[in-house]
DNA sequence: CGCTCCAATGTAATCGAATTCATCGATAAC
DNA sequence: GTTATCGATGAATTCGATTACATTGGAGCG
């Protein structure tokens, strides 16, 4: 591969040149960019990436973590994060941490080794090297946290108003009639659970029924909702509603409600989370809450990119719009 | 950040016995690593990647572009790229090129930057930057490819024998008694969907079913199946079976089945291809041919390492084993 | 005509780690 | 006791691009 010596030499002017015709072309002058440039056709020449990034001690790379890639809800969340990254020349270095606290550490070392300009991470824990780098820093560390929000973290975020959407499906439910509702949470260690609980309980006992509610702790996959569901469904006094933190449990809870022999919505009515695009191919299409994942992965890129560039100095927690999104799975109890 | 000057200084010794410390411990005595351990975790030194990746003209990461993350068979290949590669020792660098020519060209430059030390492609296209280095370097440019295998791009792939198992998908709608049987592909220009094609053909002719086959275009997504699906069932002479070239699709043909008041098994048999995580939670569960996904990942990047490592000299396109998996969503049709 | 000023370009230092070659001291061999 | 050998360490070069500073030549002005 040819080098910035290489084309200088070629086009007979200096290395200083060459690099000023890709980073500050107007200062210079037309005849010598032509030259420079036919020497770079001539030599397939492309600037050596280490080379750049040791001077300039900048990667334009951004580091996002995710917990599951093959979950669509984060993969459309990575879509917005790589599309705003994309329109302002970063690209995306992806790390899927399968919720494992090793695999998030290593991918802390690797931001430690400058080897991305920001980090964003989507899920909810902030392993300690990260956690030193931001207490000495502050709000300026180039760490930005998607989709969950736990405000001792110390980093700007943006997410729902997770407590709010969870109170309102349950208002949506107890409006429809429901008595004995069924709630499967996530791990209550991550505040995208326990706050989504806090919304369900307060809705309960607005509603005084609070003492009918039944609590189920999943961990947000397929399988756990059929296990979960299940265990509810075969309690006495079973649930006649059943509120699944992801959509991708209320998938497994429809399994569940099948193979005992009965129908969502006539039997039970079934509520998700995240609109996933799959809920709406379902059958019965899903009723959800709509989380704004692609514009969760723009705000925190936005987050990002104002923090490299100096522009922020305040921590920023962004709350954005969810919508509940009532489909075919939710129907009033039988009489 | 703490620079190997500064832990050199430290600790009292050269910047060579600290660079030794890591690349080559057994050259440098144990009281003087000790020494300079405890430097390194003094300063929180951690070496900088830019500048070893400099000297080294190593990145120790590996560029994966990828159509679309968002789909489930995608993403599930990834974790077998990211777990293979991982293991290695090699972080991921992922690029979701959204069947965009433009986007896989954007990533191609980056690897020629040398962001990246190989580079696996799992859709069907090859940029004209890259093919020029294959041409260049031969088979042994770290360049692999995944999931699709098209014999005049001389790179090595791993991949199923599609046509073989569109095969018999035809095979085992036929021995269920269906004569009409409508096909929604994906875009023809990928091998993935030619292939598959000619398999469905074949087979039509083997079993003199030729004249009653239906041949409609898609796109993978749901939506196209949807689509294309509605089309083929609206047309005089109804299809009994439905063969989808992807889950995805099968699972917009469910809803377009739904939406004509049909039923899936009863009135229309329905296969799909690929066998993502969610196929065994669709209602019916969906017939489908399972593609070992996860060890496309491995093979690919075993592939690539080899040529990274200087092991393989000749091209390798690897066909991994498929498997029909078949669920409720296919039935002998109605007499 | 001589001086200043500026635009265009060149020279050379620099980023941080890896690595070649040199050095030093100790041990072994004769 | 001298010298070859080897193991451990250090000095200095290198990777390829960026950029502060230096240089050059021509335009503009009095």
């Amino acid at each position: 591969m040819a080098t910035i010596q290489d084309v200088a030499r070629e086009a007979g002017v200096s290395t200083a040149t060459v690099s000023r015709v890709f980073s500050a072309p107007d200062l210079v002058l037309e005849p010598t960019r032509q030259k420079v440039m036919e020497a770079v056709h001539r030599l397939g020449y492309e600037p050596n990436f280490a080379a750049k990034s040791l001077r300039t001690l900048r990667t334009e790379k951004i580091l996002v973590t995710v917990p599951d890639i093959s979950n669509p809800f984060f993969s459309a969340v990575i879509r917005g994060v790589e599309e705003a990254a994309l329109a302002a020349g970063y690209s995306v270095l992806l790390g899927d941490t399968r919720h494992e606290e090793a695999r998030e550490e290593q991918y802390a070392l690797m931001f430690r080794r400058k080897e991305a300009d920001g980090l964003i991470f989507l899920g909810h824990r902030l392993p300690d090297i990260l956690a030193e780098m931001v207490a000495a820093k502050g709000p300026r560390t180039p760490i930005v946290n998607g989709c969950e929000f736990r405000p001792g973290l110390a980093v700007s975020s943006a997410h729902i108003d997770n407590e709010r959407a969870a109170a309102e499906v349950m208002d949506h439910l107890y409006g429809l009639g429901h008595v004995r509702v069924g709630v499967v949470t996530g791990p209550l260690a991550s505040p995208i659970s326990s706050d989504r609980l806090a919304g369900v309980l307060s809705a309960a006992q607005r509603h005084g029924r609070a003492s009918a509610l039944r609590i189920a702790i999943g961990d947000f996959s397929i399988e756990s909702g059929v296990r979960q569901t299940g265990e509810l469904l075969d309690e006495p006094g079973r649930p006649t509603a059943i509120f699944c933190f992801s959509d991708e449990m209320a998938m497994g809870a429809m399994e569940a409600i099948r193979q005992r022999g009965l129908d969502c919505p006539r039997d039970i009515s079934l509520v998700g989370f995240d609109d996933i695009r799959f809920a709406q191919y379902l059958h019965p299409q899903l009723t959800t809450v709509r989380q704004p994942k692609e514009q969760i992965g723009h705000e925190v890129v936005r987050l990002l990119l104002d923090i490299l560039a100096g522009r922020s100095t305040a921590l920023q927690n962004i709350t954005l719009p969810h919508q509940l999104v009532v489909r075919n799975s939710t129907a009033a109890p039988q009489a």
